[in-house]
DNA sequence: TTGTAAGCGTTATCAT
DNA sequence: ATGATAACGCTTACAA
């Protein structure tokens, strides 16, 4: 039962004003008496006509969406980094009229999806992107928009990326997490993340004041499970371990999960620090030390100069957001 | 530096084609030699041409996006219920070719934002949408959407939806875990929930077999530190208390953080229950007791549906997904 | 299999 | 302030 819509052509006929004077009543620019452009509102509303939103972008190349791109660690857990990001990303887009689509793409993608992106992002769906670093397609949908003008904003580091940038230090976060253990009396570190993170590691040594090839790595993937089943291989080969950073908090939390049911004490035997703060950390028990991020604030920021890209601003500086080392009850 | 984009006509020209043969090299539909096609494909591909997205969905009156409107609990907190429901819609999705957009509404609508949300879904910028049940602007989305013919599937109980549902029944899930509670000698029983919600509460009372009256009701929202406040009252007004079923799992994550500054034992003093089953949950300390809704099932059972609306079906009947007890160690 | 040309529903330019 | 009309870039009959 699909009801046929009123096209600006009938409607405009409808109230016997040409279809310029429709478009005018909804665009808010162009030169119209306030009482023409009251009646046209008020008619439209009962009639159900609005302007076509396809037609509408044909026409002046532009667009209401936004589009996040970001690297899917796992299709079984939600990622609560994203989660935490997106909150202020909507926020700040609500602001603008602006909505928001996620395309999250595989860790390991293929070209046939890495296309597919691309494909998206020259067809001029959206007004423009926003990358979260941290994986090669992340580069190379970077250079794609790049490439046809799509205003762009990564979050993260991105090698080379100078501009339109909104970051935080992964470094100095790692050494602040570092620099406590061993202020606190922590002698051997381990870092538990899926992938090198060299700035991350880069700092806990340096904050550790220990030399990298003596911080124990471990760890394959950046979920719950993946901490959890850490456990065992830190228990068996590193037992002396005393102190542990962790990728993300949901890591820190399948670890310390694994812990409770080893009875190995958090804190005392082992301290823990997550990363990225999201919301759950505070109310997990122990209450969960954690590198704060600023999640949701990073995403506003990003979403605010997306906006000012947009607009007609370009090469934005790159914008640092700090991060901060939150103290709570497992460390 | 935006690079021109070329158009079919131009593109076209290049090739010594006509559009039209771009067009079905393109469509994947229409006649065309797959040697044609190919070689079309290849030069796009170098010359970076694509369809331009938005003259095609005017021209076939159709759109690759799906919007999910849901209510927005908390503008502070992530909604950890909607991560987990995104992540099976977006992997659904991701299978047709089509993208998720994304639209929280505040819970406390104005008929502002309620018009730019009918305006979206007016103006057909979608090709369907998944609406959350549960406030009463989704049920006016909903109305809006079926005045002009949009697809829609409801996730969740909405008065009078017979048709394109999918739904969870909540007074089945209180039903088990009132049961459960009654049934491992407990007696004074609480639910904690910012909103009533009746069929929960008659489901939770007739488990417990306890009259409505009789049962605590308590709380304000849904956020953790909603959960945290909780516990405030409870110790104060109703000491007796031996066991909570919470509205979600982020409430009984407050509550139990709560309840361990207090040195309350869970689930020795109070026992307490979960609802949605969030991946946390398992992970918490104690691990969670939750009624699970298999929300990303959940989710994916809504994207196929909507795929099948889309695709010209008619009236789906209501599909529900199971909900079932997951007792650990929290209860 | 391919080309021609008429839409698709707006906005924007130019008149009036 | 309002109207007529040419884009906007694609798809799809219809012709060839």
């Amino acid at each position: 039962m699909t009801v046929k819509k009123l096209t600006i052509k009938e409607f405009a006929a409808l109230l016997g004003v040409s279809t310029a004077t429709v478009s005018r009543a909804f665009s808010s620019k162009g030169r119209i008496s306030a009482e023409t452009r009251r009646r046209i509102i008020t008619r439209a509303k009962e009639s159900g006509y609005r302007p076509n939103i396809h037609a509408r972008n044909l026409s002046t190349s532009a667009s209401s969406a936004i589009t996040l791109y970001y690297p899917e660690f796992s299709n079984e857990e939600p990622d609560y980094f994203i989660a935490e990001l997106m909150l202020g990303i909507n926020r700040t887009l609500a602001k603008y009229g602006k909505i928001l689509q996620i395309s999250p793409f595989p860790l390991e993608t293929s070209e046939v999806i890495l296309d597919l992106c691309r494909d998206q992002i020259l067809s001029g769906a959206a007004a423009g992107i926003i990358i979260i670093a941290g994986s090669k397609t992340s580069r190379e949908l970077y250079e794609c928009a790049a490439g046809c003008g799509m205003p762009e904003i990564v979050i993260g580091h991105m090698r080379e990326v100078r501009y339109n940038n909104v970051w935080f230090d992964n470094r100095r976060g790692a050494f602040l997490a570092g620099r406590y253990f061993r202020e606190t009396g922590r002698r051997h570190p381990a870092y538990l993340g899926g992938v090198l993170d060299r700035r991350k590691q880069n700092g806990f040594s340096e904050g550790f004041q220990l030399p990298e090839s003596e911080i124990i790595k471990a760890g394959s993937g950046f979920g719950f499970r993946d901490g959890y089943r850490i456990l065992d291989i830190i228990a068996a080969e590193h037992p002396e371990t005393d102190c542990i950073l962790c990728a993300n908090d949901v890591m820190a939390m399948g670890f310390i999960a694994a812990a409770r049911e080893r009875g190995i004490r958090i804190p005392q035997d082992i301290a823990v620090i997550g990363y990225d703060d999201i919301h759950p950390a505070r109310y997990y028990s122990p209450a969960l030390s954690s590198v704060s991020l600023q999640l949701t604030r990073l995403g506003e920021a990003a979403a605010l100069s997306l906006e000012r890209l947009i607009g007609g601003t370009t090469d934005l500086p790159p914008e640092l957001i700090e991060c901060e080392l939150i103290i709570r009850e497992s460390s």
